[in-house]
DNA sequence: TGGTAAGTAACCAAG
DNA sequence: TTACTTACCA
């Protein structure tokens, strides 16, 4: 294995005793050395495979390792425990869950479930929904449990501040209603595990005699409840092997703290730090775009990256009138490169900020008929028909799940209303049992007509059915049944649309996900294919051996390398965000120049920079100028294509830029928005002509809706003027001479 | 009680 | 743009 490794790969994987950091740069081969430390570990060490664990952050990341793991090892690598987080924690949890009160076939709900729980909480609790917003609290609560908050700590933080109070009934009320449907969210699987731990010296012995030697992937993305976990578990053994690069981190806002990674000698005294510098993976062009853009954070750890690999070309940079003209670019560039032979469809990937952003390229490929795979946005779980019949199969592993109930009592319709809805739930809040087992007892409850009693009988009586099938059904035949029994799919051969047709499509889909696990697992069980589903992520449904372009936020695409690189819609207000501009903290700034340094580094051969000049959001056509990131990209190295503004000329647009951002800020809490004009907004083409503008500057003018104003500059692009105008009563703007429409006074 | 029309807030990223 | 909520009618 020896000549497999540099110097400072082989030193990672043969420290082996107390507490590794490795700080491994993009492409550096980190995924490499944990296997091989993984394979030294066994072969060399002679360490139980059962004794070694590896943490990563999303099954693809699991299965990856524990294949590579497999032909290193071959015998006796399946005994590795490789997982992620969650599904780690899950396992712990179904064993001991009855320590903290919950039942062990307690089920996992996701976003889509939070929302209405958290709905029905603000309800509850007669708060104002102006202010208590639920996607709000969900974040807060969330990021109490990444804290590991508890509802008493963040009430004690609270003290006078009476909003905090009422965050924290909203909390306990939240974890109150998940518990009585015997049910956890995403980050309770994490804290719960913790909590655990911290009160069952058992349990938690148990694992760390077990797990001596443990590693974490991706560590930089770790939040406050992993890192606990973490060093529960290492905290005997203390042979912890982390693996991160801090450049990496990028997901601050869902609690992952940076200084876990920055800290670790601290946490772990005597840790050992080993560099991987060395990059693998692409040309010196794109790692020293990479490097030149990240270099301008403040807060790293010092490190440059380097390569042996060829120069390569430069970084193209493409420049379009809007995001659809982009996109046709992006596509033809495929097409013709493909139609070249100099490349295959599965070589490309195509890079966004938002995932808003995949409609304009989707479509333009979809014309061109080049096969393409779109990760995340919608995903398939959170379908509305999947939604449905998993409610139905949550439902007959636990009856405690009244979200399940409240979804499918009247789906496909039973004539079972709200107000009927209404009546049982209250009548089992009064008596505090579930909502299943009232409506067991319906015709106990008074408030219900006898019709309405008749109804809910008849849902009844069909679950129960349903579950004495469920004893002698295999799975499959279980989930026929029910699909028969509830009348779904009939309802919705009924309505004979396409949409219809489509949703019919996934409910058969979902089948053959079904039929697949209960073909695989050992011993398949309804409760373990719906922990399955639920802890799916969207990158987990990427292939890697079927010829096709993906889509992909850079989020996603963390960890992942492809030959050639589309980076899209690289403006300012984009990528960076709006929100990271006009933050006053510099560190969001900063998150954002750690995603621009993922995105570059993803690239191995080619990347393609893009921007629009103009963008439809959400229905409003907004204008942009090109990314600060790609400004810090030397001009040296960059092939611009297509370029008409300033930033052809090396990046001269510094001082433009501050005032536009400033004048925005002043303005209004958005970025720079014009009504497409009806006379304009349907033509692709519509050229200005220059000599439209009859001002200077130091002219007054009146602008139709910010009044009147001073010209401050007028820049001359090759297709438009780009005016300043200070306005009295809004501040300055820059704007285009042709959509301003501005009359001299 | 359920369906449709009008109205409105939202998109920043994910397990 | 779209998804989702509220208002109103059959």
């Amino acid at each position: 294995m020896d000549k497999l490794l540099n110097d400072m790969q082989q030193v990672a994987v043969r420290h082996t005793e107390g507490p590794l950091l490795i700080l491994a740069g993009a492409g550096s081969g980190k995924t490499r050395v944990l296997t091989y430390r993984v394979a030294y570990l066994i072969k060399e060490k002679n360490i139980e495979p059962y004794n070694i664990m590896a943490i990563t952050f999303t099954n693809k990341a699991a299965d990856e390792m524990r294949n590579r793991v497999d032909s290193l090892v071959g015998h006796g690598a399946d005994q590795v425990w490789v997982s992620t987080f969650h599904s780690a924690c899950v396992r712990i949890l179904r064993r001991y869950s009855d320590r903290i009160g919950y039942a062990n076939d307690f089920a996992i709900y996701d976003t889509d479930d939070q929302k209405k729980i958290m709905k029905k909480v603000i309800k509850h609790l007669n708060l104002n929904p102006k202010i208590f917003k639920e996607k709000g609290m969900i974040a807060k609560v969330s990021d109490f449990k990444n804290k590991l908050m508890t509802v008493s700590d963040v009430r004690d933080m609270a003290s006078t501040d009476f909003k905090m109070k009422d965050i924290a009934r909203v909390y306990e009320e939240y974890q109150e209603t998940l518990m009585r449907n015997n049910a956890m969210d995403f980050d309770d699987l994490i804290m719960n595990t913790v909590k655990l731990f911290k009160n069952n010296e058992d349990v938690l012995a148990n694992y760390q005699n077990r797990l001596q030697y443990i590693h974490v992937d991706e560590y930089q993305d770790t939040n406050a409840a992993q890192f606990e976990f973490v060093r529960l578990l290492a905290e005997k053994h203390k042979n912890i092997c982390v693996v991160g690069d801090d450049d990496q981190s990028i997901y601050k806002f869902r609690g992952a703290d940076i200084q876990n990674i920055l800290q670790f000698e601290k946490y772990f005294p005597g840790a050992k730090v080993v560099k991987l510098e060395q990059n693998y993976r692409s040309t010196k062009k794109i790692l020293e775009a990479a490097n030149s853009v990240i270099h301008n954070n403040v807060g790293r750890k010092d490190k440059t990256l380097w390569s042996d690999n060829a120069d390569g070309a430069k970084i193209d940079l493409y420049q379009a009138e809007d995001g659809y003209a982009e996109a046709q670019m992006v596509a033809d560039t495929i097409q013709e490169e493909v139609d070249f032979g100099r490349a295959s469809y599965e070589d490309f990937a195509i890079l966004y900020r938002t995932n808003a952003q995949s409609r304009a390229l989707e479509e333009k490929l979809l014309m061109k008929n080049i096969p393409y795979k779109i990760i995340g946005g919608t995903n398939f779980y959170q379908r509305r028909e999947i939604k449905d019949v998993l409610a139905y199969l949550r439902l007959l592993i636990n009856p405690s799940d009244d979200l399940a109930v409240e979804r499918i009592i009247n789906v496909p319709r039973r004539g079972i209303g709200n107000t009927t809805v209404e009546n049982a739930v209250n009548y089992a809040r009064v008596r505090g049992m579930n909502l299943y087992d009232a409506l067991l007892e319906a015709d106990q409850i008074n408030e219900l007509k006898p019709a309405a009693v008749k109804k809910i009988k008849g849902f009844t009586e069909m679950i129960e059915r349903l579950k004495n099938d469920m004893k002698i059904m295999s799975l499959e035949d279980l989930y026929k049944q029910v699909l028969d029994e509830t009348g779904y799919i009939a309802d919705l051969e009924a309505e004979e649309t396409d949409e219809a047709e489509g949703r019919i499509e996934n409910v058969d889909e979902l089948l053959s996900k079904l039929v697949e696990y209960e073909g695989e697992a050992e011993d398949p069980t309804l409760g373990e294919f719906l922990e399955d589903v639920a802890l799916i992520a969207d990158i987990d449904n990427l292939e890697e051996d079927n010829d096709y372009v993906v889509l992909m936020t850079v989020h996603s695409a963390k960890g992942l390398e492809f030959p050639r690189v589309f980076l899209c819609g690289m403006e300012d207000g984009l990528f960076p965000g709006y929100m990271s501009i006009m933050s006053d903290d510099k560190e969001e700034l900063e998150e954002e120049r750690r995603l621009a340094y993922v995105a570059i580094t993803r690239a191995q051969n080619e990347l393609t920079i893009s921007y629009a000049k103009r963008r439809m959001l959400r229905g409003e056509t907004q204008y942009n100028i090109v990314s600060r990131f790609v400004e810090e990209i030397p001009p040296s190295i960059v092939n611009s294509k297509n370029v008409t503004d300033t930033v052809a000329a090396g990046y001269k647009r510094n001082i433009v830029r501050d005032t536009f951002a400033k004048a925005h800020a002043k303005m209004e809490k958005k970025p720079a928005v014009v009504k497409p004009k009806k006379d304009i907004a349907f033509g692709k083409e519509f050229t200005i002509t220059k000599a439209d503008i009859d001002y200077k500057v130091g002219d007054r003018v009146e602008h139709i809706k910010f009044g009147e104003g001073t010209v401050k500059a007028i820049e001359d692009g090759t297709k438009d003027y780009q005016v300043t105008v200070d306005f009295d009563e809004v501040g300055q703007k820059m704007m285009m001479a042709s959509f301003a429409k501005l009359k001299k006074l």
